[in-house]
DNA sequence: CCCTTTTCACCTAGGTGGTAAGAT
DNA sequence: ATCTTACCACCTAGGTGAAAAGGG
């Protein structure tokens, strides 16, 4: 996919009003995106997959940008995994139509399970290469391979902090860094949001979807010890 | 060992005038430096060990910093590893005293072998952190760890270019990045150098000396495998 | 019952010197 | 004869999901 920008890109400085973001891995990202994708949260941390990664084009190449990211959750709700108590159809909560529910039929299927817990706090994780100048940001792919997702509220390594159970949007931030002396006063026009629908996902402490996991196992080289039968390259 | 300062600490801004550079793992650098260090130098680049680090001090914690190495050929000759041709005493070309000759009569010991080949292309190192505010420098100790030493002329991975058989010294620099216009007027004065004499080796494509051999393996955690008889820890 | 934590085998990725073959 | 290269077993360091144990 290309540049999800955000609301009102009216009003930026120069610097970052050309600035796009092309998503990478977009076919396996929809494929996840497909069947609802999950990501680990751990006390210690853990990476997300697939990562996210983006090429850049359109910035000033001898400015300085930091770039960053945060998670948004999509609604209030909180989720659980099953086929509603009692074994009836399920509620009217079931998700629909994002992440679709193609494989309700299949199984279980995420249902809504009351309001969402408290947010937690609202970290967000720059990429460690920041700052640097945007021909450095286009030479080649940017990946925030170094954010971990954790769901301890009391984290103090710096990682993103999420609600297991909960849905999030990830985000993705572009920040000129404006050398004037008032920048503070620009701030708003400084920066370029972007969102990306297919990269959004279920926190989980533990996989739900099976198919999930077999995607995850497939796809995911960390996890080649977990694939059998012939593999395909 | 502390500090080991360039000439000419006059006229210096006053960014780097009071930074200070301790040489972390001495008493390591110092066993090497006591049997005459050598360091492997491959096509591909393979790392120090010790690895160069260093305490800083002394400098303005809000100014920005760049830090770098490069590494100066101590005189101008090739060496070779063995008693002199004919098995006749060594010749005057002996190392005395530094590295010192105490292992002389045990084996072996280095001996000049002619003029040095043209030298490599001087390249520098550039710490991959760079450039940073004083105060992120001085934060923790500053590890030069994914700095690698190659023979190939022809390098096109950034590496530091040495010629085997040849003895350098390690040089350590402190820039200030300095916001002024006209800063190239004032390059001089914004950068302060260290070099440690306990850090200067001998570049070879295979250790010589039996013994820096066995002080690698023993103090060095990757070549744990190649450790025999009862651990100390 | 549902969710979380811990531990583990099995990977990726890459840093060691040994060894034998190759180059000059 | 001396130095260099390529390959190897054996490490460090850390990212996987499985499975079992733990907790409310």
């Amino acid at each position: 996919g290309w540049a999800g920008e955000g609301p009102g890109a009216g009003g930026k400085n120069r610097r970052v009003c050309h600035a796009a973001a092309r998503l990478e891995m977009g076919s396996l990202w929809e494929e996840f995106n497909r069947l609802g994708t999950e990501m680990i949260v751990t006390k210690a941390g853990r990476r997300m997959f697939p990562t996210f990664q983006v090429k850049l084009s359109g910035l000033d190449p001898l400015a300085d940008y930091v770039l960053l990211m945060d998670f948004i959750p999509l609604d209030d709700k909180r989720y659980r995994w099953g086929w509603g108590d009692g074994g009836r159809e399920p509620d009217p909560g079931v998700l629909s139509p994002s992440p679709p529910c193609r494989y309700a039929f299949h199984s279980s299927s995420w249902l809504a399970a009351g309001r969402a817990e408290p947010a937690a706090p609202g970290r967000v994780h720059f990429h460690p290469d920041s700052p640097a100048k945007g021909a450095q940001w286009m030479r080649q792919i940017v990946s925030f391979d170094k954010l971990k997702l954790t769901n301890n509220l009391l984290d103090d390594n710096g990682h993103i902090i999420l609600n297991s159970m909960h849905r999030y949007q990830p985000r993705f931030h572009i920040v000129f860094v404006d050398p004037r002396r008032d920048s503070e006063r620009f701030a708003h026009q400084n920066f370029k949001s972007f969102s990306f629908p297919e990269t959004q996902f279920m926190a989980v402490t533990a996989y739900q979807n099976h198919r999930i996991t077999q995607l995850k196992i497939a796809s995911n080289p960390f996890a080649k010890g977990f694939r059998d039968g012939d593999p395909e390259p």
